[in-house]
DNA sequence: TGAGCAACTGCAAGTGATTTGCAATTGATC
DNA sequence: GATCAATTGCAAATCACTTGCAGTTGCTCA
């Protein structure tokens, strides 16, 4: 934690309670969140909403936080380990949301080789698995 | 074409002006559209927005279009091939906005590991790979 | 310790993509 | 050509997210 506040001291950037309270969330729920239930675990009135959405800005900008797109119109958002880029992807129940983190990651390689073969530079992707986790399976509907 | 509006047909989903000219404009433009963008190319007042969204939603349902997510916010559409699931993943540079389609994906195994490891079913997956294209290397900015 | 100030925050209004209610219109069927 | 459900246009409503602004609050430095 200190290490994160130290990041944001050496930019000049203030440690204030809406942004300890943001990063304590993140690093108390291990997921993907949106900052709709970031603002919805925080007790009331402790931060606004668009704070929220200003701080996950600066902590992504900042390489603190890492964003994924699940495909349904929100962000989610979460904390990047020391000396990780945060690089990986997730299976997600399209009925339940329940989320499953994947540490393999093969892609690179094939970044690399589409980069060369269209000219591009500073490939990257993004990449996520979706389907239907064992207990919706069982769930009608 | 013709197949087209037959499967609407069989929907008992009626051919009407807006449909054809929406099915014609992502004919003539093999790429990711986005409603917006259809909506310009459209002559003025063949069609309202609104029933740009309404119908790829009901094409995209019937399986007509395929639907990509480039993360800029607005989803965008391609026709689909016949016979074809319209399954595939696109270079986009991330300056203009250039897209080059990827024929191969090499993630179905993938897809089917994840699954059993983690006692899901139908698992699909979502991939763009995003980098700057040549022509915007030698752009400043 | 406290003055000074840039960085921050809350609030409310603004965006931009997409959806929806509803009354008027229009294909498809007979 | 009548009939009726499917469609459309229009305007208002959502939803996630951003922004202008005036009032706060960490940090720095004397």
């Amino acid at each position: 934690m200190s290490a994160l506040t130290g990041r944001l001291r050496r930019q000049s950037r203030k440690i204030t309670s809406p942004r300890q309270a943001i990063l304590e969330i993140l690093r108390k729920h291990p997921h993907p969140l949106m900052s709709k239930e970031i603002f919805a675990i925080m007790p009331k009135g402790q931060c606004n909403l668009a704070t929220i959405y200003r701080t996950l800005h600066l902590l992504e900008k900042m390489e603190i936080v890492k964003r994924f797109d699940f495909g349904d119109g929100a962000a989610r958002f979460e904390l990047v380990g020391e000396g990780d880029d945060g690089h990986h992807h997730h299976l997600v129940c399209t009925r339940c949301a329940a989320v499953v983190e994947i540490e393999e990651c093969f892609l690179r390689e094939m970044e690399s080789r589409l980069a060369a073969a269209n000219r591009f530079i500073a490939v990257t992707h993004k990449l996520e698995f979706f389907g239907i986790c064992s207990r919706c399976q069982k769930r009608p509907g």
